[in-house]
DNA sequence: CCAAAAGTGTTAGGATTACACCCATGG
DNA sequence: CCATGGGTGTAATCCTAACACTTTTGG
């Protein structure tokens, strides 16, 4: 039997989060645990995953890859279980969907104060994690997470909360900026206090144009 | 169903090289594929492919990871199988076993030079290569298809054939050797003609502490 | 002694890091 | 006018890239 299963983040209020369900039924009833079921007879593995998160979560995906296949026996204590995890992002302005949701109680958890989970949920976690922190570093991919249109204090903070350390705001603005990946849009935006930012956009079909040519994005 | 394919690599005669074996059943009988079949009950996953392996090249491996899940419906004629590839590289002392080989018929080919192969294994092959050459700048994966003991000269040549690109020796020879995971030899050793070499050993135990302090392995 | 491959150091240019002050806004 | 966050430049250091001659061996 094959079952496809999702880690999906999503960033708000600064911090990393997950999306996961409850299960209803046993094995794990009550417990939490990444989206995810069985693949259908003539169902490619994306639309299974695609699938399993509308109507688990409501959530439409940005961005999906696949992360890895996890098939030790025993994994599943019912039968045979081989799962094909997949990994990706939620842009904020789909949080509402998920937050409410329908039957199936789906909630977003911050990364840093996850449940117990069921299966082998929390090892694919991790993988995801590290996929995460890895690629964060050499694909633009963090930019999936946050709004079309972001401050570059935002996209700062993003990487100091998920790699975890300090950056200097003038060389990474500095260095981003120099891909040429981003466009400065006219508007001001004030997140409260303080002096107003310009907003940027990311410009995917720039990025992919310029990686086609052999350009490398890489934050250190 | 779920099966296993192994894209195996060796490195001979100063070529990257395919470990085929050919189809004596239908679909594409006789045509060239990779080893790889159905995965028991029971087994892991890694389990599989070193059973297949073994029992239809007779090629014992050196290096192995997981590479990527195939899945689209169609990809098997007969039935929906999903396959997950593993990638793998052998020390080219194990390679009079599968030259040889049992009733199976498996070969090495120059990767430059492949036969029409069954399935997806084309595309399989393809994204096989590109993780190792990706992989092959951030880790040092390339020393397990060498021998135990190398010239720096193998190494550079392997780098430059797989990478397709020319190396400059002095810059190649100082950066790997400042990573400091190579012990230098008291044997030289002479390929036929011109001034004999030292002979280096790869020590994976220290690169992997080193690994864990957070050193990273990089050839631009 | 000739051909073949091994071994080696220096320099210029580019990239990375560290670092501190002024600006625009809201309350 | 003050607190908050936005925006910016320079200098020192490190890393990379380019480059050519000498050494050792076998035939």
């Amino acid at each position: 039997m094959v079952a496809v299963d999702a880690v999906v983040f999503g960033y708000k209020e600064g911090q990393l989060h997950l999306l996961l369900i409850r299960r209803f039924i046993a094995p794990f009833q009550g417990q939490w645990a990444l989206p995810g079921g069985f693949v259908l007879p003539n169902e490619s593995l994306e639309a299974a995953v695609e699938r399993e998160l509308r109507e688990e979560t409501g959530v439409a995906i940005n961005y999906l890859e696949q992360l890895y296949t996890f098939g030790q026996p025993g994994r599943d204590p019912r039968q045979r279980v081989i799962s094909v995890a997949y990994f990706g992002m939620v842009n904020p302005d789909q949080f509402e969907l998920s937050a409410s949701s329908d039957a199936s109680d789906a909630q977003w958890h911050n990364v840093h104060q996850l449940p117990a989970l069921a299966f082998d949920h929390a090892d694919i976690v991790q993988t995801a994690l590290q996929r995460l922190r890895n690629k964060l570093t050499y694909e633009p991919i963090g930019l999936h997470l946050l709004h079309d249109e972001f401050l570059f204090s935002e996209l700062e903070k993003l990487y100091e909360s998920i790699l975890n350390r300090k950056i200097d705001r003038r060389n990474f603005r500095k260095k981003v900026l120099s891909f040429g990946i981003l466009k400065e849009t006219q508007i001001r935006h004030s997140a409260q206090k303080g002096r107003p930012g310009t907003l940027f956009r990311f410009e995917e079909d720039k990025y992919r144009e310029l990686k086609e040519k052999g350009f490398l994005f890489e934050i250190k």
